[in-house]
DNA sequence: AATGAATGAGAGTTCATTCAT
DNA sequence: TATGAATGAACTCTCATTCAT
């Protein structure tokens, strides 16, 4: 009735592992917990989180790749989309920082820990980190085009610094989960647009 | 003779163990890196090491603390300064990006890896990182009643995103030991200034 | 209709467990192989083993069993034979090194494994090695009497020799398929025949 | 006083290690010994096995070559002996079945689990296992140019037997520590030259 | 001031085993 | 008859820490 319910059971359960690592890792950092934490935490034994990971990088690995996932999903949707840069650039901000609060800790992850992967595992993140930040500067250099951005712009600095201050942000955003996103993102956009100053 | 020669002895070999300590926890992680590490990379044994400190954790309290001394006084140093507010801005961002280059690995390190202290640690670092931010939040306060940023400017914001770009910077800046800092800095500086749009 | 369909089966089934056990056994070594290595080994889950088997334990004891079962039955027929002692010493030679090859890899599995079954499941097995050694041993005492063996012979000992060479080249001939047996029998039959020496 | 006393104790402790491991390995088999039984049976505790150890292959791997040390060089001298073949066989059988005794149970161990290391790590033995195998090989060539064994004789399969003799023989040995090992080398001796039959 | 040796707690991982389905 | 899921004990290995010297 259900569906396939074998490999369905499956794919949930190993889902909420992925959670559930998210959210372990992205509190206590990788080196810091324990797969004993995280088993704990989706309510099974230690050893039967080997079930659904071969071990603990992957459970990391699999952790970014959430991270990442819908985040590079919608830097897509709004480059592919024709509007003006302004609203492009807005929209980038709010993605980014709502996916603190949605996607909930992955992305957190992904940006504290994914360093202690292995070469080999970060090969395949690198790629659509990659893509995104490529994405990004290339919104930017559409808008030099247009001459809607400062005849000087260094779009590899610009897109740099759009992704710096929304994580300096997400970790306001984690931690206070009362946070009104919607003015946060609106002050991130002016900075980047217009800076701090008068005129 | 040459001064109190067994304290002073003491001192430096203590001074180099911090030090040491910085490096290794800005490359590893703090769970990441070993004492056997740190150890090593100040050419002793690992017992040794517990002649300079009670604990692992002490290590990292003592390079949280090197990493945000200096750069405490020299904000204390630009905020009694008599300059306009740019060229104050200019000064704290200089202090920060060259923060990752000179004063080694402990700035990295108090940026990534103060939470793992245990909160009553945490105390001491908090009151020298929320001086900093409240150093730097009285400036532009300073600013918006001298009129030289935006009237609606959101100061806690402001402050905080100055600490976001700079701490974004600090990855590229570590990783790559070429980059020039006198460009990066105007280049922070004019974005936080002015934005990244034309006028 | 087909007999009796549903412990048939099962019988199929349990025979091919053992075989499985033994080919991965003799390859891995008892603490070496798991389980799931033998449940791979036969196409089905590791959890279904326990069908066939109550413990890993009794997998080997099985598959030692088998090891012995032909091998002892071999040498049960060449004893009750009436040929010329060389014509029964070759036969016992040939059969205990085409062990090696058709009777897959049980009884290296015997030789080299037996010893971490517990003393109780050792029992039975011990019942019938000893049958073996003392029916060969027997072999050499009627020779002995019919004075075509030295006059000073040793039986255990020789018995003992008997089985070492033979195992000593069951290694090769595990290891190289290609291995020609006539030849080997001739050898080692003659070696223990005649020895090394010129005459 | 005592000599280098800094790192004589760590030889001397890591000694007394590597025979723990051949000891405990010979009982028990590689993978059913733990490196607590190892620990335990030098008197510490398990992780201060790791102090002598990188890893439990490691003792392994140190056993084996501890087994055959002693075993090669004996071979060595026997083979730069120039005594008549007959003597020089019965030395090898000598310093081969004695080793068991002696040179407690590395010998054993290499013999009976030297497979469960990785290919890497077996070079080594290799090279000195092979060295082993060749020189009783040149030993027995030699002797068919002198004409004192059969003409037809294989000499890779009588050295390969020799090897197969005393290692049954060792079974014996290790199990029964009363063993006449004078007149077991004389029997096998005997074996090997002039076999088992009358003439 | 520094070290070698040891410790013990805890980590990640494997695995024989169980059991509802 | 067979499986997926889970368990818990055991194992190898790491490491912060201690202490006699």
């Amino acid at each position: 009735m259900a569906g396939d319910s074998s490999s369905e059971r499956y794919r949930q359960q190993r889902a909420r592992a992925v959670e559930a690592a998210a959210s372990v890792f992205a509190h206590k950092g990788y080196h810091g917990a324990s797969t004993a934490d995280i088993a704990e935490s989706m309510g099974i034994k230690q050893g039967s989180l080997y079930y659904y990971f071969k071990s603990k990088e992957e459970a990391l690995e699999e952790v970014c790749l959430l991270g990442l996932r819908d985040y590079v999903h919608r830097m897509e949707l709004i480059v592919s989309n024709d509007q003006p840069f302004e609203a492009r650039l807005l929209a980038v901000v709010q993605s980014h920082l709502s996916g603190y609060r949605e996607k909930n800790e992955a992305l957190k992850v992904y940006n504290d820990e994914r360093l202690y992967l292995p070469e080999s595992r970060r090969r395949r993140l690198k790629q659509q980190g990659s893509h995104y930040r490529e994405m990004l500067e290339g919104m930017f250099r559409n808008a030099l085009e247009a001459g809607v951005v400062r005849r000087n712009l260094d779009c590899h600095f610009a897109a740099q610094s759009v992704i710096g201050i929304c994580n300096a942000m997400g970790e306001l955003i984690v931690r206070d989960p009362q946070l009104d996103l919607f003015e946060l993102t609106q002050k991130c956009t002016d900075l980047l647009l217009i800076g701090l100053s008068e005129h």
